[in-house]
DNA sequence: CGCGAAGTTGAAAGTTTTCAACGAGGGTGG
DNA sequence: CCACCCTCGTTGAAAACTTTCAACTTCGCG
C-alpha cells in the first residue's frame, strides 16, 4: 500500500465519481479533499481484515476488490466482487463495527479514504446525505438479495447465466449483438462468488461456448446470444445442440 | 387480512417491542400511535407482492413470515424468515421503491402498520432516528452476509448445522445442556431457505438426530450436544458413531 | 371418519466435487 | 534473454452428494 499525493484538481476529479459525494456542496467536497487520501494497493493486497476497527471508508475508484470471509472449516468464501467506482464496507465504517470481512484487492487500485470522524459529523449536519446513505445501503441490500436469490438456481448452468446476464446488464457497453464482459477477478473467484468449483465454471463455460451462447477470451467474455441464455434461466433444459 | 381496533395503550405496549422505535421520544410514540394500524393475517395469507408500492411499513409482533422471490423458472426462493420482533422491508419502504420480493406468513401474525410519509418526515426531523434506521439496515445486510456465508458451505449436514447454531444463537434460552430451538416455519419451508429439498433436509436431521446431536419433534429441534454441530463447522468429517 | 398437506424413507438418476495430470502465462533471477 | 517456478486454467475419470420419483405415514381439520 502506497500513498500517493495528487493535485488537489486531480482528487477532487476522482472524488466526483464516487456516488455517495457526487452531490455535496462545494464546502463539504473542500473539507473531504483536504482529508482524503489517494492510496495504492498491488494486486493481492490486503485493504482491511475481519475484526480490523473502521475508521476509515475506502473508495474504490480504480482496479478491483473482493470482500471474502474466512469459515469456520477454514475455506474462503467471496461475498463480493467490486468495479469501480464502489464504497468498501460503508455500513461497517458508519456504525463503528469491526469489519464483518475481509478486503482483498483482485487488482492494482485505487482508493479514496476518507476518515470516519469526518464523514459522521457531514452526514449529520445533512439531511440529504443521510439519505443518500441510506439509498447506499439499500442498493447493497438489492444485490446481496439478487445474490441469494440467484443461488437457488439448481445447477451451475443456470447459476453462471444468471450472473453473465447480470453482469451485461451493469455495464454500460450496448448489449446489441455481442456484448463483452470482463470478469472483474480470475476465473476460480468468480467460481468461489457463484459457490462452485473452479472446474465446474470452466466447464460450464465450455458447454455454453459448445451452445454458441458466449465465446471465451481469457478474462473476457464475449455474448454471443443472449436470448439462448435468457432461455436456460426460464427452462433448465435448452434443448442444447 | 383484518384490521383490530385495540385500545391506545395496548398499541403503545406493542409499539414498545419494535427495536426501530423503542427510544422515541413521548411526542413520536403519540403520533405513532395516532396513525399505526394492528392488522391480523392468516397463515398462508400474503403481506405484499413484489412490485407492490411499498407505502406502508410493517413491523411482525408476533407470529412469523417469509420474504421469498419467484425465479425465472417459475420456482420460488425463500430469502428470508423473520421471527417477532422484525421489521419488514424496512428498505424498499424508506426508499420509497416497489418491494422486490413477496412477504408471506407462515402462521397467524400480527402486525403494526405505519403510513411511509409520516415515517420519513419523523427520520427527516431526528437524526437519532436516522442513524437508528442505518443501524437496521446493517443489521440486515449483516445477516444477509452470514446467509450467502453459509450457502458456501460444501453440504447440506453442514449447512443445517450452521443454521441451527445460528438460530439457538438468536434466540433467548439457555445454551446449556439441552437448548430447544422452534422452527419458524414449516420444514419444507427452511429447506428452501437453505438451499435444499426438503427429502434432503429430512435425511439430514435424520442424521444428525442418528448421532445424537439434536432430537427432532415436530417443528421443535432439541439441541442435544451443540459442541457436535460445531465439529462438524470445523472440519466436515467428524466421524459419525 | 376421511381428506389433503406435510413429512419420511427407499432406490435410481443426475450433478458436482474431488483427485490428478497437463498446458499456458507471467514474473524472477541467473 | 532465457530458464525456471508458481499460479491459473483446463480436461478426464471416479467418487460423493443431492435430487428426483414414488410410495407410505402422520397430522390437523372439517
Amino acid at each position: 500500500m502506497k500513498t500517493l499525493r495528487p493535485k488537489p484538481a486531480a482528487l477532487r476529479s476522482y472524488l466526483q465519481r464516487v456516488p455517495l459525494f457526487s452531490q455535496c456542496t462545494d464546502e463539504d467536497l473542500e473539507t473531504l479533499t483536504s482529508a482524503a487520501m489517494l492510496l495504492q494497493y498491488e494486486r493481492g493486497e490486503h485493504g482491511f481484515l475481519a475484526g480490523d476497527k473502521a475508521c476509515r471508508l475506502d473508495a474504490l475508484v480504480s482496479g478491483g476488490a473482493q470482500i471474502y470471509r474466512t469459515l469456520p472449516d477454514g475455506t474462503a468464501k467471496t461475498l463480493h466482487l467490486f468495479s469501480p467506482p464502489a464504497l468498501l464496507a460503508e455500513a461497517a465504517v458508519f456504525m463503528g463495527f469491526p469489519y464483518p470481512a475481509n478486503c482483498l484487492f483482485t487488482e492494482e487500485s485505487l482508493t479514496l479514504s476518507f476518515p470516519r470522524a469526518q464523514l459522521i459529523s457531514m452526514v449529520e449536519r445533512d439531511p440529504q446525505l443521510a439519505w443518500r446513505l441510506i439509498g447506499q445501503l439499500y442498493g447493497k441490500l438489492h444485490e446481496f438479495t439478487d445474490m441469494i436469490a440467484s443461488h437457488g438456481h439448481r445447477n451451475a448452468v443456470t447459476r453462471v447465466a444468471s450472473y453473465l446476464l447480470g453482469v451485461v446488464r451493469a455495464a454500460p457497453q450496448g448489449d446489441g449483438p455481442a456484448a463483452r464482459v470482463v470478469l472483474p477477478a480470475p476465473k476460480k473467484d468468480i467460481a468461489n462468488y457463484l459457490g462452485i468449483r473452479p472446474e465446474s465454471l470452466s466447464r460450464t463455460f465450455a458447454q455454453l461456448e459448445k451452445a454458441g451462447a458466449i465465446r471465451v477470451d481469457g478474462q473476457a467474455i464475449h455474448i454471443l446470444q443472449a436470448s439462448l441464455l435468457e432461455n436456460i434461466l426460464l427452462d433448465s433444459d435448452p434443448e442444447e445442440s
